[in-house]
DNA sequence: GCTAACGTCCGCCAAT
DNA sequence: AGATTGGCGGACGTTA
């Protein structure tokens, strides 16, 4: 977060490894996330919530605006149940080795380990990652996986799972990570209804492949956006690849090339992701069942629907509604 | 949950 | 010479 790193921790707090005191910009965010999630008292709502602090070896300026002032330092991270790394700046040199150190111990003492964007090479650096799937921010994953070879670098993925070791994507991925901790510890309602008063998706479809390509071309030479818009007129529809392809007068196989690069995801994918969009907003404002909405969004039969939904969302389309029908 | 048929995706390579 | 395209095949995903 700051110039080296820091840590978030349940029953523990948020540490930042500060290597000096140099101000950096940015990861303010990132400590941020877990604040919200963890850190606001819910007593009232789930009891008992997270106890949660924020580490940190010195007082430490960070994200250029702000300052830490915690009297927790580095050595409470060994009495956490989860350890949470925000971010690390200078992302070429070893983070500090009392941070490092301190993450370390923590996992051995049986803490689980996160980290939110950069935080990931605190981890590596630690050797948490060795042999396991990791993911960080997009334009820094080429350079873990260079840095860190034992690393099975993902660089597609919001967040990944292994258990002990939880990494995620860039910045605003730090919250699907959390809200994926709270899925983890308290269910899925109780995450849905969270991220509801976080007014965030409770769950992020796509990967962040979706933000490493432009998402629009800004010169549409290929006629995607056109292509697009096409078929979302005709969701209904039993749209295959080479109907889209046949649209913009190009081969399938061209069209996928395109499609990639301009969107992030593949045609079936994109269209998936649409239909089940479509989906979520009638199961939130209409009583349809769920075959009829199968039918109007072009997910065939009910039973598509609700595998394609549950995978996509995390609740099945019923649940979905249970929760979210007429409550704004 | 299983299977069989069909569709999609992607590396490869030749043609443009 | 280099970039783009289209076809092919096999692995994988989807549908019924």
């Amino acid at each position: 977060v700051f110039d080296a790193g820091s840590q978030l921790q349940r029953s523990g707090g948020e540490a930042n490894g500060g290597a000096g005191e140099r101000a950096r910009r940015g990861a303010s965010f990132e400590v941020a996330a877990p604040c919200e999630v963890f850190g606001l008292a819910r007593a009232d709502w789930v009891d008992p919530w997270y106890d949660f602090t924020v580490c940190a070896p010195t007082n430490v300026r960070f994200g250029g605006w702000f300052r830490t002032d915690t009297s927790h330092g580095l050595d409470e991270l060994a009495a956490a149940d989860i350890v949470i790394v925000p971010a690390c700046h200078h992302i070429d040199i070893d983070p500090p080795a009392d941070l490092v150190e301190a993450v370390r111990a923590a996992h051995d003492a049986g803490a689980r380990v996160a980290s939110i964007c950069t935080g990931a090479f605190v981890l590596a650096a630690a050797g948490l990652l060795d042999g396991r799937r990791a993911t960080t921010h997009w334009m820094h994953a080429a350079h873990l996986a260079q840095r860190y070879p034992n690393v099975l670098v993902e660089p597609d993925v919001l967040y990944i799972d292994e258990g002990d070791i939880l990494t995620s994507a860039g910045t605003a991925a730090g919250i699907d990570l959390c809200l994926h901790i709270v899925r983890t510890d308290y269910g899925t309602a109780v995450a849905n209804d969270l991220a509801r008063r976080l007014v965030t998706p409770p769950h992020r479809p796509g990967g962040q492949a979706q933000f490493i390509a432009r998402p629009v071309p800004d010169t549409d030479e290929s006629g995607l956006a056109e292509l697009l818009a096409w078929a979302i007129d005709r969701l209904a529809q039993p749209l295959t690849v080479a109907d889209l392809a046949h649209q913009t007068n190009m081969s399938p196989r061209n069209l996928g090339r395109h499609f990639t690069a301009a969107t992030g995801t593949t045609p079936l994918q994109w269209l998936l992701t649409q239909r089940i969009n479509r989906a979520q907003e009638l199961l939130e404002t209409t009583d349809h069942s769920v075959e009829h909405i199968a039918e109007r969004t072009g997910m065939g039969t009910a039973t598509s629907l609700r595998r394609h939904f549950h995978r996509a969302i995390g609740v099945p389309p019923d649940a979905y509604r249970r929760t979210f029908h007429q409550r704004c």
